[in-house]
DNA sequence: CTCCTCATGTAATTAGTTACATGATTTA
DNA sequence: TAAATCATGTAACTAATTACATGAGGAG
């Protein structure tokens, strides 16, 4: 999904600056499911306002730049809907390099692991703690629905980890794993613990 | 994580082709959790080649180019176990259209939400039933850890859909929702369903 | 007879991220 | 007094995606 329709999609919920949409995907109603940064965005409102799908007014500020509030034109509006109504959506796509990580756990120090699973966990956790200051009742109902399911889904890595996670490194200390096939310990791996019985 | 980095993760499993690499990020050991294409594979494996970080012989085959064979060197492992234990994991990152999409179900035909939803729960269950499919026994213990954490997401999803997707749909053709603020009703919008009392 | 899998790679395009540039106010 | 928040925007850089180019064999 494009810088722009995310824009259009944000300035739905009523009149913005770039600087708070940017706060919505942040940690507002888009929180987590979709990043986008300044650079994205500033350059999508620049193009959205020369196509005549948002108007803007420029608040004065003391001490700062002028505030620039954009709004939905009509014809953004009817952009906006074209868009959902007909665009069929890109698959998900997730990155997490802690995941990729911890998928070679094998390959590092057991402490390291832990270290990576405990601030996984955190984050997580941090990311539910903040979510449930949230009131609900202040969003829409398609807003509403989404939040729940990003609790669902913190909530399920939180409560893996929390089943999981000591018995992972608990075999790491041990030993007692399948080492990845690919290595075969010709590197200076100090600090590993081979396999019982190599 | 760059692609470098991901493909000696990949070959961390044994030695493969730029082919079956891609076929681990796809639907192997790392399906769904690092998206990675044959245009970032290849030259990835290339500059590894010139590193000296992998290498590689070519299996002549009939009537298709040659198999080209990457296994990591010794450098190969020793960078990989450094970029391991030193680099912090960058922030997960999760894009979802259909999500962001669905977070504006006011301004969608509620037929055209239902659809949606549907679309995205086959999805995840169908992930699901693939995994149930892999044997965890032939997985290392990284690997095993995150699958199932993979399973625990998947499942949760679906169950959270399971369970409120009905009553979002409801509530849409009921009428009965808080619409974003930002929409006036000057677009063309003739399937969407009013609040009542407007 | 068409589509999918296997199999590699380059080139062009597109997009996103990061750094730079500026600067006052508030909070710790 | 340092750092975070508010506030915008451009330029440079990096990276990913997509399209192109080739082509046999097998499944439906």
């Amino acid at each position: 999904m494009d810088a722009k329709t995310l824009c259009l999609g944000a300035l739905a919920h009523g009149p913005a600056s770039g600087y708070e949409i940017r706060k919505m995907f942040e940690e507002g109603a888009y929180a987590g499911f979709h990043p986008i940064g300044f650079g994205s965005i500033y350059p999508a409102l620049t193009a959205l306002l020369a196509e005549g799908l948002v108007d803007c007014h420029e608040e004065p500020q003391a001490g700062r730049p002028d505030k620039k509030v954009y709004r939905l034109t009509p014809q953004g509006e009817a952009a906006l809907v074209k868009t959902l109504s007909s665009n069929q959506p890109a698959e998900d796509k997730y990155k997490s390099d802690t995941l990729f990580m911890l998928s070679l756990a094998e390959v590092m120090d057991p402490a390291r692991v832990d270290r990576l699973l405990r601030d996984y966990r955190d984050l997580k956790v941090n990311q539910l703690n903040h979510m449930a200051e949230c009131d609900p009742a202040k969003m829409t109902t398609g807003q509403r629905f989404i939040f729940g399911l990003g609790q669902a889904v913190y909530s399920a890595i939180a409560t893996y980890i929390d089943n999981n996670g000591d018995a992972l490194i608990e075999a790491l200390e041990r030993g007692d794993y399948h080492a990845p096939p690919g290595l075969r310990g010709t590197s200076e791996r100090t600090t590993t613990v081979r396999k019982a019985g190599e």
